[in-house]
DNA sequence: GCCAACGTTGGC
DNA sequence: GCCAACGTTGGC
């Protein structure tokens, strides 16, 4: 199993939300980034932790835990013209960019603030603290998992 | 809203 | 295949 961190806007898709939906599942559309669409494609598999991470918002940080139940199918948001994701140059046929469904697990008491992670030491190599921080994807290791889990739920 | 970082595009 | 221009991201 691995361990991956999916940022979000909360004021277009929160935590909350996530738990509110039907089964408490919904599809992480939208990806259109290659590198992160390489993750969902090839490692993102069924039974995954994901941290769900709140971007651009006052708290900026992880705000909950949730799992992938399903693993990569074409975004079919790439084929609609009136999407803010529409793809004119992927079809049907040969879909560029893929999804994954995520199933909420926990929403922590707070959000796990990005300030603090950024002063724990095992977290030192995560790519949410390093350059290239923009990834909306992005793989965590088992020990920065334990880590921020443990973070995040006191 | 600013701005630095970084990904993508497109002319050559 | 280089690289400048441009667009987007995301913390502050």
């Amino acid at each position: 199993m691995q361990y991956w961190l999916f940022k979000t806007e909360p004021d277009a898709f929160s935590i909350d939300d996530l738990a509110a939906r039907p089964n408490q599942t919904e599809h992480w559309d939208g990806i259109r980034n290659y590198q992160a669409r390489n993750f969902l494609r090839d490692q993102v598999k069924q039974g995954d932790k994901v941290f769900i991470y709140h971007s651009s918002c006052k708290d900026v940080g992880i705000a909950g835990l949730a799992e992938v139940v399903k693993e990569a199918y074409p975004d079919h948001t790439q084929f609609d013209p009136e999407s803010h994701y529409y793809d004119p140059k992927s079809s049907p046929e040969n879909p560029r960019w893929v999804m994954v469904d995520v199933k909420f697990i926990e929403k922590f008491p707070d959000v796990l603030a990005l300030k603090k992670i950024k002063t724990m030491p095992e977290i030192s190599e995560v790519g949410l603290v390093k350059k290239g921080h923009r990834l909306s994807i992005m793989p965590v290791n088992e020990q920065e998992f334990s880590a921020l889990l443990a973070a995040a739920r006191v």
